[in-house]
DNA sequence: CTGCAAGCTGGAGTGCGCTCCAGCTCAAGC
DNA sequence: GCTTGAGCTGGAGCGCACTCCAGCTTGCAG
C-alpha cells in the first residue's frame, strides 16, 4: 500500500539506517511521515528520490551539492537551475570516466611489463 | 643532473610537499637520498615510482595497499604477486568506470526529462 | 500479558587521507 | 655576516560521510 518501513527503505536503496536518518537531519530528504507511534513510514516518492540521490551519491556529488538541489527541488520554479546542476555534475562525471580510463590505460602498460617479465 | 628538490617534484608529481613527507613515512616510497645538510634529494628513479603511485591512487587504490606493493617491489621473487594485485586492482578500476557510466545513464535520462520540462 | 525485535533521539566516535603548524636548520644572494 | 626562503621534524587538526551507541519507546507474536 505505498507504505515502506525504514528497514524496507534500506533494503530497497542499499543505505543504511543511519545514513537515511542522517540524510532527513542534513536535509536531503524532506521530512518522512511518521506513525503514530512517531516511526517513520516511507512513501514510493521516497523510495524514488532516494534512488536519485543514491545515482548522484555514487557519482561522487558532495551532500552540501544534493542539500543544494534537495532544497532546489522544494520550489517548482527552479527547474532550469536544477537541471544547471545536473549538467554540471554531469560534466563532472565526464571528466572522472575519462580520466579513469586514461589511468587505466597506464596500467595495462604496467601490466604487459609484468607480462613480460613473468613468461615472455 | 638526475636531482630533484621537494619543491620540484611537487611540481611535477602534482603531490605536495606534506604528502610527499607522508608517502615517505607511510612506506609507499623508501627513505630519499639525503644532502649533508639533511635535506631531500629526489631522483628520476623517485620521480618514475611516484607516478606509478599517482597512477593507482587516482584509481582509488587505498594507502595500505599502495603500502604492501612497495613492500613487494623490494623484492625481486615477488613479480607475479605485484602482478596479481594489479591485475585485482584493474578489475577495481573497470567496475568503477563502468559503475559509473551506468549511472551516468540514469542521470541523462532525468536530463532529459529537464529539458522536456524546461523547453519542449 | 510478556518478550523481543525494530525503531527513536542526540551526540560521540571512526577511518581515510591528507594538511597545517611551531620551532628549528640550512643555504644561496647581496 | 645577514637576510630570506626552502626544508626539516613530530605531532595535532581537519573535512567528509558516515557509523555507533546508550537509553528509551513501540508494537507484533505467541
Amino acid at each position: 500500500m505505498d507504505e515502506y518501513t525504514p528497514a524496507q527503505v534500506a533494503e530497497a536503496t542499499g543505505f543504511s539506517l543511519d545514513t537515511l536518518r542522517y540524510y532527513e537531519k542534513e536535509g536531503l530528504i524532506g521530512p518522512v511521515e511518521r506513525t503514530v507511534g512517531g516511526r517513520r513510514r516511507y512513501r514510493s516518492s521516497d523510495l524514488a528520490w532516494l534512488d536519485l540521490i543514491k545515482c548522484l551519491r555514487d557519482t561522487g556529488m558532495p551532500i552540501a551539492d544534493l542539500k543544494r538541489y534537495s532544497r532546489l527541488s522544494e520550489d517548482d520554479s527552479t527547474l532550469a537551475e536544477r537541471f544547471a546542476l545536473l549538467e554540471a555534475h554531469d560534466r563532472v562525471v565526464q571528466a572522472e570516466i575519462d580520466r579513469l580510463r586514461e589511468r587505466q590505460h597506464r596500467l595495462h602498460e604496467k601490466m604487459a611489463w609484468y607480462r613480460e617479465q613473468l613468461g615472455g
